[in-house]
DNA sequence: CACTGTAAGCTTACAACGTAAGTCTGTCAA
DNA sequence: TTGACAGACTTACGTTGTAAGCTTACAGTG
């Protein structure tokens, strides 16, 4: 088969590829990417993608790169703390879109200018607030860990969102309540919990994402009081 | 090779296994472990450890548990924010000693007993002090997001430790100045800091454990504020 | 027109991987 | 002596990443 006589194919590149990649990983799963398999999605055979990525890792960084390019960026005059919020809320939907992103974006920081950018204008925001230089770095790698950390968990635990109360249910009896009782309790304190309220149910909503947000501000709050305690 | 004649074999067992999985990890890292390897370091065939493991899912999830079981557990006794404290801080040592282990940590939550145990011991801690399970709960995944996802991060950097300085002013030039003002501000922040002052300099010493304490510290504050609001 | 360079794909091949299925061997109980 | 069985080994299959080289189509030049 060497596509003569046929309709011309849409001609490849490095973007092409890479968001095939990211489609194909949010249908199966990072883990059952290969490069014969993305190949196939575009038509192609797996060695001629060698041509726009330079190796299997190289479609990684770029994958991690195209998502945290979907991460919404605070504008660039709003307050400190609007600003952390917003961008906190959108990455964590963000990588609920793409549930294999968490750990990718993490483990793989390459100074592609996309990630340049993002880096910057967060400290950018953290320092016009009033932050020390230092403080702002250490603000930014607390907020990062939080949101990845708590993604990461909330992703691979492997529950679909609705169903948290009935899995948990299920799991219950396999934990005996008098060697683990405080796990007990909070095991069916969470199968007790409201599936989801009557709020919006977007595609793919956490029920996780009151708890993420209980979390972020309290950390928010306590670098507001770093800031105010220096007499801002 | 029929292993006749010579000297009898240490038997093999899961314990056996999967210790010497976790050597093997934290000797040429995670993604070079094979099963063929593992049983090459155990003197045996790679199919023979099937008869102690059910497969390399099984590995991961062993070697998961026995990092796990490395983590100090507060005593019972021990004041909520001193038993969160050392817990968190005693993670991200184990953690560094197995820069493989974040992301399975947090990707593999197996039901097993020690999983349990430990669970239940810190949410205990956390009841016994009067948090609500909810909050409790929450209390319990926000640290343990932030312990992970934080670890991850330095884990991933790929800088050992101490050379963070050097590494940091030889990526400086890649960041133009004019582009990215705040991360140029950042990195020279990072390349003047003390590499290491003058304390204890332990084996897997991390260079961000002020770092890491002092987003720990406060995460625990907002926690304690929780806990004097409701009137404790 | 022929000639040549190059871009964009294809083919083949190899070593390493996880593991299913079957086989051998030594030990111990009956 | 026989049988069962634990604890290994052997072989084999399909899949993976990618090195090396080959083929085709076309653009530009003379």
């Amino acid at each position: 088969m060497r596509n003569t006589g046929g309709s011309a194919r849409a001609p490849l590149s490095r973007e092409r590829v890479l968001r095939a990649a990211v489609a194909l990983a949010d249908e199966d799963g990072i883990e059952s990417l290969s490069m014969r398999k993305l190949g196939e999605a575009l038509g192609v055979q797996a060695m001629s993608l060698y041509r726009y990525v330079s190796g299997r890792d190289d479609v990684l960084d770029g994958m991690a790169d195209l998502v945290v390019a979907e991460i919404d960026l605070p504008r660039p005059g709003a307050p400190w703390r609007v600003a952390m919020r917003q961008r906190a809320i959108s990455a964590h939907e963000v990588v609920l879109r793409h549930p294999w992103a968490s750990s990718l974006i993490e483990s793989r920081k390459s100074l592609s200018p996309e990630r340049l950018r993002y880096a910057d204008t967060i400290l950018g925001s953290l320092r016009e607030a009033g932050f020390p230089i230092a403080v702002a770095g250490r603000a930014f790698f607390i907020l990062d860990s939080y949101v990845y950390g708590f993604t990461l968990q909330e992703v691979n635990q492997g529950v679909p969102a609705q169903e948290l109360p009935q899995v948990v249910a299920r799991l219950r009896p396999q934990v005996p309540t008098e060697v683990y009782t405080n796990l007990a309790e909070f095991m069916e304190h969470l199968a007790r919990r409201n599936p989801r309220s009557s709020r919006s149910r977007r595609k793919h909503e956490s029920s996780y994402a009151a708890d993420f947000e209980f979390g972020l501000d309290l950390i928010l709050d306590g670098l507001q009081s770093l800031l105010t305690a220096r007499g801002q």
